[in-house]
DNA sequence: GTCTATACTACGATAGAC
DNA sequence: GTCTATCGTAGTATAGAC
C-alpha cells in the first residue's frame, strides 16, 4: 500500500511513466497477434514495435504469454460491462435482447483488434487461464439463452426455436465481425447493429399476422439431396 | 502417363499405398491444426501422428505450407459443391436461401476438422495462395448477396434489411460452428441447420400480416446509452 | 528501465545411406 | 519410402552491467 518514489501525490489520476510504457507494450501487442497470431508473433517484434530490445520486454512481463493473456482480458472486460447494463433495461425481452445485440455488436467493434485476439488466440493460453477464459464465455452465452427463453413466456418470442439454438447462432453472427469489419466498409457500425437487431428480432418475434410456421418459409421441394454426414476426415 | 510398378492395373481403384500414406499425414496434419493451430503445430508432431520420423515426412510435402495448403484445400471443396447445386433449385428467392444455408451448415459441420483450420489459420497462407483462398471465399458472399437481393425484387423479402449486412451476419451464424459444435451436442445438424434456416428466413421474409416495421420490434426506450466507438487500442 | 551478452532449446529443411 | 545425421536459424528466457 506504500506509496512509490515515482508517485507525485495522492490524487494524481495521471498514470505513471513505467505504467504508459505497460500500456503501450500491451497495445503493440495486441496489433501484431491480431495480425499475424499470437503463435507466430516473436518477442522480438514487440520489442521492434515498441522500440525497446526483446530482452527489456522482461521488466514488464514474466513470458510470452502473460501478453496474451492481459490482450484477452481487456478485450473480455468490454464484454463484461455489457452484460451489466443489460440488468437496467426496463422492458420486455425483445427490448432487452435489442440491447443485447446492439450493445454486444458495438462494443466488437469498438475492441475489434483486442476481440480478434481473443476469438483467434485463446485457445493458446494454458490451464488456468484457458479455462477461466471458457468459463466467462459460457456466461456470456447462458444469460441470452434465459433472454430468449424468457421472451418465450412472455409470449413475444416465437416457441418454434430452441434458445440454445438460436443464441449460438445469434453470437456467431455478432462474433464474426473480427473476420470482415473494416472502418473503410460500407456501412457504420451503428448501422450493422440495428440491421443485425431487425434480423434477429424479426426471426423471432411471435407476430400474430404470421400465417406460416417458420419451418414452411421457403420449404424445399421433396427429394432435394442435403450434404450427409460425417467428417471425411 | 506411365503405370508405376506398384500399379496392379488398369481399373484398379484402389490408392496405391503411398497415396493412402498421403491421405494419412494430410488427415492427421488436419486434426492437429485444428486442435493447437497451425503455427503452434511441428512438423514433429505430425510426424509423430502417423509414425514416421519428421525427415520423412519431406518425401511427400516440399514445405510446413504444404500441408497447411492441402487441408485448405479440401476445406474449400466441400462449399463449393453447394454453390453448384444451388443453381439447380426449383423455387422463389426463398427456397434457394433454405437451401443455401441448411447445405452450407451441414457441409460446414461434415467438415468441421478442415473448415477449423480453414477458418483459423488461411492467414498463415503466404502471398499467391492467400489472395487465392480469399477470393474463393468472397465469391460466396458475393452469391448469398445476389441471392437476397433476388428475393427482393421477388418481393418475397423484405426491402428494410440491407443485403451485403444480411449476407455478412447468415455467413457469421453459419461459420461460427467450428467454435461451437461438438458431435455430443444436444442437437442434431439436421436440427441445427432447420433452425438456423427458420431463424433466419423468419426474420428476412416479407409477411403482408406482420404490423411493424423491423426496426420497430423490441424498440429501445429514449437514452439508453450504447457503447461509443473507436478502439482504445 | 534499458542495455549487452548469452544459455538453451526447438524448429524447418536437406543429404545421403539403406 | 523411411532412416540417420546434421546444418542453420530463430525462438524464449535469463544474468548482470549501466
Amino acid at each position: 500500500m506504500a506509496e512509490t518514489a515515482t508517485r507525485t501525490g495522492g490524487d494524481d489520476k495521471r498514470p505513471r511513466p513505467s505504467q504508459e510504457r505497460r500500456k503501450e507494450i500491451f497495445e503493440a501487442a495486441a496489433r501484431i497477434f491480431a495480425e499475424k497470431g499470437y503463435a507466430a508473433t516473436s518477442i522480438q517484434d514487440v520489442a521492434d514495435a515498441v522500440g525497446i530490445l526483446k530482452g527489456s520486454l522482461y521488466y514488464y512481463i514474466d513470458s510470452k504469454e502473460d501478453l496474451l493473456f492481459g490482450v484477452i482480458q481487456q478485450a473480455h472486460e468490454g464484454g463484461l460491462a455489457n452484460l451489466e447494463q443489460l440488468d437496467k433495461i426496463e422492458g420486455d425481452a425483445l427490448v432487452k435482447l435489442r440491447y443485447a445485440i446492439e450493445a454486444h455488436l458495438l462494443s466488437n467493434i469498438k475492441n475489434i483488434v483486442k476481440i480478434g485476439v481473443f476469438f483467434q488466440d485463446f485457445r493458446s493460453l494454458s490451464g488456468e487461464r484457458h479455462d477461466y477464459i471458457v468459463k466467462e464465455r459460457d456466461l456470456y452465452d447462458q444469460r441470452l439463452r434465459e433472454l430468449i427463453r424468457e421472451g418465450q413466456e412472455q409470449g413475444v418470442i416465437t416457441r418454434d426455436i430452441d434458445p440454445k439454438i438460436a443464441s449460438l447462432g445469434i453470437l456467431g453472427m455478432l462474433n464474426w465481425v473480427y473476420q470482415w469489419y473494416t472502418p473503410e466498409g460500407p456501412a457504420t457500425p451503428e448501422e450493422l447493429a440495428s440491421t443485425f437487431a431487425d434480423l434477429i428480432l424479426g426471426g423471432l418475434a411471435v407476430d400474430e399476422g404470421r400465417p406460416a410456421k417458420r419451418r414452411d418459409i421457403g420449404k424445399l421441394p421433396e427429394g432435394v439431396p442435403l450434404p450427409a454426414r460425417q467428417d471425411p476426415v
